[in-house]
DNA sequence: GCGGGATGTGGTATCGGTTTCATATCGTGT
DNA sequence: ACACGATATGAAACCGATACCACATCCCGC
């Protein structure tokens, strides 16, 4: 059933209808006309018919990674909190890691079909950049920092340097680094310079035999562990870029039997659920992701607002959770 | 920039360009010509003045519950995969747990504005099922079974019998339940009732005291612990409708000392990754959300093929997966 | 040489809404 | 009595695509 049907089903003109669902200027008269027919066919106006003239679609694309992340999900449910409270929904792309993929979602949303972009990115590159400089409509990226654009980000460096540095006050001398892909600016090379500057301000020098890059995965931290620590010159604190990586650490050490914090000072990024329950506590590095969702989204909505092209970059801070794995003395 | 505006920048007729990104019966030259113009640009066809002719928006409605829960991510991991490989993209509509958000997620969705919809459910009122059998495209319901209609689901109950009569074949003879609400047929009365019948078959009597519903998080099965174990008759092992709420017990174990799995074993559901690592492994069981995310895609797809009305119910089945907190004798 | 299927083409009706426009009615201040 | 703004109304143009239609080739078999 479409409008003009309906119109003449409910007895008045097609017009009338299309200020029911939209502005004023009509009767009461009409409108309980209206509402009775309503009633009786459950007609509802097509929305794309609506969007072609108005160039609205109340959608926003969402290009994350990955689903089944604790961090993702939770940057995501801010997103999808702040959104719908304006009546926007979420059109999700996941490109499971597949840089291609976000390419082809970024030229997908050119296509009018959203009224808006947040991009929770891993890696940037010259495609990146290009595309997302032609894009016409707002765009927001979330937990990564590129200059000329939107940005809500979190103080990686600061994170990982704050973490860092708790466990070389506390009298580590081996320092080692389990990280992420350096492509990754924020949780990869970011944070693998907090660590950096943390280990240098101590007096140390930075072994880059005591550094690993790891996937974002437990077993790749439970394998990069067993590298670390089966050498010669065993580390006695280690800094892992996520709890995830942690966790992976904290398992090869269970199993060999080295005790922490006494052998061994753990310390992570992310402050997931799974730290607090861990077979020692996890010392680790609140970030807000939810908050910085949040902070997206309604930079997303000013923007769209406005139709402004001012570029803002926003960045959150942190707090550090001490727990178990780095309580000495 | 439109269609023919484009035409006429490209030299060609409007419905050249129109077969050109649909069907074929076009000349090399048109194409070329249409292509050379593309490149200069950047012209995209309008979906939604697509949509309006073909009634296609190639998008798939997800209503869920949460999205920072590991099992939701994982069922929408599976279904994100079967999708968008056949071209479509999610729509998500996070309902927060609001029951009245699924509703008005359904109603929004009859709007033409997805070719079908996924609805993982938590609860069923009669609402829903009107709202249901009223929707005009195809729907798969995901983790609940609910008669006449699509479904893909676990095997709740079995999953709850198989890990309670685990504990019990290792010799347990108090066993207690904390569970979740019982409007929750999958997770809340399925479970439930799982536990009850491998209890009764040992030839105990169930016995209410000894069970607790609780939320779906470790604090409220952290507090339920508490109730259950600080009374006179404390339970030898306590089954767990989610891992999440065993975290919580553990967690209350590990601070009041009582030993597992020598004072008490413990069993949960879902085979989350945090109970791998748990500070004593879970016992769990797995359920395969991914695959019952890729199959509620599959049928929501041959549903989408064939546009018949044909409603099947798919039940996954599980696996035991036993860890130290079982582990006896 | 001719009927008929496959291929190629552009004009235009159509999809289902919104917005503009011309027009009408009303209350009200002067 | 009259001008004027606010309210109310339906017809028709319009948004940007697709699909149908009428028509033009071309190739093939008979």
């Amino acid at each position: 059933m479409n409008i003009s049907e309906f119109a003449k089903e409910a007895g008045v003109s097609v017009s009338a209808v299309s200020r029911y669902f939209n502005d004023g200027y009509l009767s009461d008269d009409k409108r309980a006309l209206i509402e009775a027919a309503l009633e009786r066919t459950g007609y509802m106006p097509s929305y794309s018919a609506r969007t072609i003239r108005t160039k609205v679609t109340k959608l926003v694309g969402v290009i994350l990674p990955k689903l089944s992340s604790e961090s993702i999900s939770r940057v995501t449910e801010g997103i999808s909190e702040v959104l719908s409270a304006e009546g926007f929904e979420l059109l999700l792309v996941n490109t499971a890691n597949d840089y291609k993929r976000e390419i082809t979602s970024l030229e997908l949303f050119r296509q009018n079909r959203v009224d808006g972009v947040i991009l929770l990115a891993s890696v940037f590159t010259d495609t990146h950049r290009a595309l997302l400089s032609k894009m016409r409509v707002p765009t927001v990226i979330v937990g990564q920092q590129l200059k000329g654009f939107n940005c809500v980000c979190h103080n990686d460096l600061g994170a990982a340097y704050s973490m860092t540095k708790l466990m070389l006050d506390k009298g580590a001398k081996r320092p080692a680094f389990i990280g992420a892909n350096q492509d990754d600016v924020a949780a990869g090379r970011d944070r693998r310079r907090g660590f950096e500057k943390a280990v240098t301000e101590a007096g140390i020098t930075v072994d880059p035999k005591m550094c690993e890059i790891a996937k974002f995965s437990m077993d790749s931290g439970y394998e990069k562990a067993k590298l670390l620590l089966s050498g010669r010159k065993k580390p006695d604190c280690i800094f892992c870029a996520t709890d995830n990586i942690a966790a992976g650490v904290m398992q090869y050490c269970r199993e060999t039997d080295i005790s922490i914090p006494g052998d061994l000072m753990i310390g992570g990024v992310g402050d997931s659920r799974m730290g607090k329950v861990l077979y020692v506590p996890l010392s680790s590095v609140h970030l807000h992701y939810k908050t910085a969702g949040r902070e997206g989204a309604n930079m997303l909505l000013s923007e769209m607002k406005s139709g402004s092209e001012v570029h803002r970059i926003l960045q959150l801070e942190y707090d550090i959770v001490e727990r178990e794995s780095t309580k000495r003395g």
